[in-house]
RNA sequence: UGGGGUGUAGCCAAGUGGUAAGGCACGGGACUUUGACUCCCGCAUCCGUUGGUUCGAGUCCAACCAUCCCAG
């Protein structure tokens, strides 16, 4: 008997070619549509349709409203830099998925993450990181360990040309969509201004640098985070970042980029995978990009600090932590500003 | 009012007779399933104004205007 599958189906070129490999393997597939209210609806159809496969549609406006619209706009509120991405995945989009899937009888989902999901020498399921080229994993570094079982990444071993490649192969009709890279719920792309949009309207405050004398006028702490540059609208000597903000005074403080480097990196509600010890060496990335900093852990009450072996730039209070051992994903937390 | 200084793009600032550096800001692009960073490209037909000298002036001269400082 066929293994039933669930693929969240975006209506994007990767998740198409998810459920094609998937159905191509022998998988019985569903199709599962995730709605947030600001359609997209009829591009999930048509790969559907392409592919013969059924398509159930999940509501989840409220849920992403309740875990990560609000909580995105309070993060930005408190002087913090949100990562609605790393949040929803574990919060929203694969539980509504795993809730679908269980609806249909599906044993398993997917998704069109470039990420891989194996399991080590002792038989234990791990995280691990997708091709160097487009490694997606640091979006997923949230999701409960408990979840890995139940889901597949078709697309671990693969990179996006191949894909893309694979698309026309499959003759889907979406092989050259562009790839989306915006906040999902934002998509002008203007996040301040949607933030504006709920009401809250941070007010206009001080730029001030690090002996508090004051520079300028910023236009509202939402508009900032930390190692920012662009926008700032002052000229100096030399460029001019963001290196915190103050939520308390409404300040925005400003300083060189040499100035951002930071030797450690606090972060709490950590999500682990694999247990880590005091002193143990990890890799260790602040955000989605390709840098990871070799540092070694500092176990303290439900946080855990990291000494950086080279100093990083910006570290984020906000913003995702993800530690590896090679590709293999240890586990994540937030980050927080340092005491 | 007397003496001295300064006036080059949004800001700072090179340039001292040969046909406008650079930095910051800003705009655009690349990169990127978050915010950022980074990189690339663009950005003064014109140098406070008006005359003059010169083959040629931002660069020399004069007057005027503006602004700053010290005298009061």
């Amino acid at each position: 008997m066929k293994t039933r599958v669930l693929v969240g189906l975006s209506g994007g070129v990767d998740s198409a070619v998810t459920a094609a490999l998937l159905l191509k393997e022998g998988y019985e597939v569903f199709g599962c549509w995730l709605d947030i209210g600001l359609g997209g609806r009829r591009e999930a159809e048509k790969v559907a349709a392409h592919l013969g496969i059924p398509l159930l549609v999940g509501d989840i406006r409220e849920e992403l409203e309740r875990e990560v619209c609000a909580p995105f706009a309070a993060e930005y509120l408190a002087g913090r830099t949100p990562s609605p991405c790393a949040l929803c995945n574990p919060k929203v989009k694969f539980p509504a998925l795993l809730r679908a899937a269980q609806e249909v009888g599906a044993d398993v989902i997917a998704t069109g993450h470039y990420a891989r999901i194996r399991r080590d020498e002792e038989g234990e399921l791990g995280l691990y990181r997708g091709r160097e080229k487009n490694d997606q994993v640091y979006m997923l570094a949230g999701l409960p360990k408990a979840f890995l079982p139940s889901i597949l990444f078709p697309l671990g071993d693969l990179e996006k040309k191949q894909v893309r490649q694979l698309a026309r192969d499959f003759g889907l009709p979406v092989a050259d969509k562009p790839d989306s890279m915006e906040i999902c719920f934002v998509p002008q792309g203007d996040y301040a201004a949607w933030i504006e949009t709920r009401g809250q309207v941070p007010p206009p405050g001080d730029f001030v640098d690090r002996e508090g004398k004051v520079l300028g006028t910023h236009r509202g702490i939402h508009h900032y985070t930390v190692g920012q540059r662009r926008g700032l609208g002052l000229s100096a000597a030399a460029r001019l970042y963001v290196s915190e903000i103050r939520p308390a005074t409404n300040q925005v403080v400003l300083s060189w980029g040499d100035q951002l480097q930071a030797g450690t990196v606090t972060c709490e509600s950590l999500n682990l995978y694999s247990p880590i010890s005091q002193g143990q060496e990890v890799l260790l990335r602040l955000r989605h990009s390709k840098i990871a900093y070799p540092a070694t852990i500092s176990l303290e009450e439900g946080r855990a600090r990291f000494l950086l072996k080279d100093p990083a730039r910006a570290p984020t209070p906000g913003q995702l932590a993800v530690f590896y051992a090679g590709d293999r994903v240890l586990g994540s937390g937030w980050i927080v500003k340092e005491a």
